[in-house]
DNA sequence: CTCTGTGAAGTCATTCACAGCG
DNA sequence: CGCTGTGAATGACTTCACAGAG
C-alpha cells in the first residue's frame, strides 16, 4: 500500500476483475493466476499485478490470488461493502429504465427516489420497485431525508448543467450523467459521464474506414498470438 | 492529411467538438479559434489543433475555423453523412427506452428494428415509433432485408456473447454493448461497450475517498487557473 | 499582431523482464 | 520450479513552444 494516486482506469480495471472472481468464486474456484485472470480479458498480467499492487500485496508466491479473499479486498477498495443510496433525475423513457435496472443492485446500489419537473409525473410510482417520484425542485430536502450519495442524471442535454447544479447544491458528491453534454462539476464532485452520441459516431466512424480494421496501429501484432480485437477499447465504461 | 492510425480519444473529442459546432452554427457564430473551443470543454487548445491536424489543415492563421466549414469535414469524418440503420436486440427495459431515444435521430442513426426471443414480445411493435419486434433467431435476414449496419445489445451479461456472435455472423461490423460482460469481437468488428457496472463502481470508489478530491494527481494544478474538476474523466463515452 | 500547424518535451500508462519468495 | 511484486523500458497521449501564414 503506497498512497499514490490512482487512475481512473486502475479502478475501471477493479471493476472487471472483481465482476470476474464472482463468477470464479461462485465456480468454487479456489485460486487464480494473474496470467489465467489476465486471458479472460486479453490483457497483460502486469497490469493486473500493477493495479493490485497499489493496494497491497494480495498474492502468494508460486500460487497467485486466492478468488474468495481477491474478491473480498477488492470490494472494499471499490467502497462496495456499503450500500449506495441512488436518486435519478428524469423520469423519461431512460430514467424509468434505469430505476429498473437490476444491475444497479448487484453492485450495492438501490434506487430510492426518482425527479421530475412533469406535474403529470410527480406523486406517482414508477416501474417494478414502485419508487417515487418528486418534484426535482425538491432535490435538496429528498436527498437529505432519504440519504442519497449518487445521482443519475436522465434529463435532456439543455436541462442537463441546472440539474447537475441542484444536485451538487444538495451535497451530492458523486454522479453518473447520460445527457449528451459537457458538464462543468466543482471542485470535489465526481461527475462520470456516459454519452451515447459520442460512442455512436465513435461507431459510425470506424465505419466509414472499413480499411482501419482497428484503428489502432496495426504494426504493434507482434509475435504474441493474434488477440482478438481489443477487449472494449480500453473499460472506460 | 498524413493517413496516421488515428486514436479513439481522438474520434471521441471530435463528436464533442462538433456537437459544440452545431450549437455554435445555430448561434450564427461563424468563426472560432482553437482557444475559444478549447475553453468550451477546458481542454487545451493544442490538443484541437492536432486533432483536426490527422485529418487536413482546417483553419486560417490569425483567424480560426470557420464552424459552418469545419461543421461539414468533422461530418465527414466522422462518417456522419451517411445514415446508419441500427438494430437493437433486446426489448426489455433498455432496448426499448433505446428504441425512443432521440439522440440516435440528431446523429443520423436510425432504428430500424429490435430484436427478442420473447414469444410475448415477438410480433408486436413498440414506442412512438411503433418498431417491429423480431425473432432472434431471424438477425441475419432482418439485417439483411433492412439494411441494419450496427447493432445495439441490451440482453443479460449471460446472452451477450452469444448474441454478439450471432450479429458477427449476420455480418454486423460495429456493436454498441450495454451488457455488463466482457466479449470477444472477431477482427474487423468494432465492439463499444457501455458498463453501467463499472461507471457505477468507480463513482463508489470515488465516495470511498473522500480526501482523493479528484483521484488524478494534485500536483498538476500549476500556475493556470484552477480548472473545473476534469472535464468527464477523458470523453470516453 | 493573432492564431494555426507541428516538432520537441513532458506526462502518464502499459509491458518487459527479472529478483526473489514460497 | 511457478508466480508475485516491481524497477526499468517502452509506448501512448498531451502540452509546450515557436516558426511562419494571414
Amino acid at each position: 500500500m503506497k498512497s499514490e494516486k490512482i487512475s481512473e482506469l486502475t479502478t475501471n480495471r477493479l471493476s472487471v476483475y472483481l465482476r470476474c472472481l464472482n463468477t470464479l468464486a461462485a465456480a468454487g474456484i479456489k485460486t487464480i493466476s494473474s496470467r489465467a485472470l489476465a486471458e479472460q480479458f486479453n490483457l497483460n498480467s502486469a497490469q493486473i499485478r500493477k493495479d493490485l499492487g497499489y493496494f497491497g500485496e494480495f498474492g502468494l508466491r508460486g500460487v497467485g490470488y486466492f478468488v474468495e479473499e481477491l474478491r473480498q479486498h477488492i470490494t472494499k477498495i471499490l467502497g462496495l461493502d456499503t450500500t449506495h443510496r441512488v436518486g435519478i433525475i428524469g423520469a423519461g423513457n431512460l430514467g424509468t429504465a434505469l430505476a429498473n435496472y437490476n444491475g444497479f443492485r448487484e453492485s450495492n446500489f438501490e434506487v430510492v427516489a426518482l425527479f421530475d419537473n412533469d406535474k403529470e409525473k410527480i406523486g406517482r410510482r414508477v416501474g417494478r420497485a414502485g419508487i417515487m417520484v418528486y418534484d426535482v425542485r425538491k432535490v435538496e430536502r429528498v436527498v437529505r431525508e432519504k440519504g442519497i450519495d449518487v445521482a443519475v442524471i436522465a434529463v435532456p442535454a439543455r436541462a442537463a448543467q441546472k440539474v447537475l447544479n441542484q444536485v451538487t447544491a444538495a451535497g451530492i458528491k458523486a454522479v453518473l450523467n447520460f445527457a449528451p453534454a459537457t458538464l462543468r462539476a466543482r471542485h470535489g464532485v465526481k461527475l462520470k459521464t456516459v454519452d451515447l452520441t459520442i460512442s455512436l459516431e465513435s461507431l459510425s466512424y470506424f465505419l466509414a474506414r472499413p480499411q482501419n480494421a482497428s484503428i489502432t496501429n496495426p504494426r504493434s501484432r507482434s509475435k504474441r498470438a493474434v488477440r482478438a480485437s481489443r477487449v472494449d477499447e480500453r473499460l472506460n465504461g
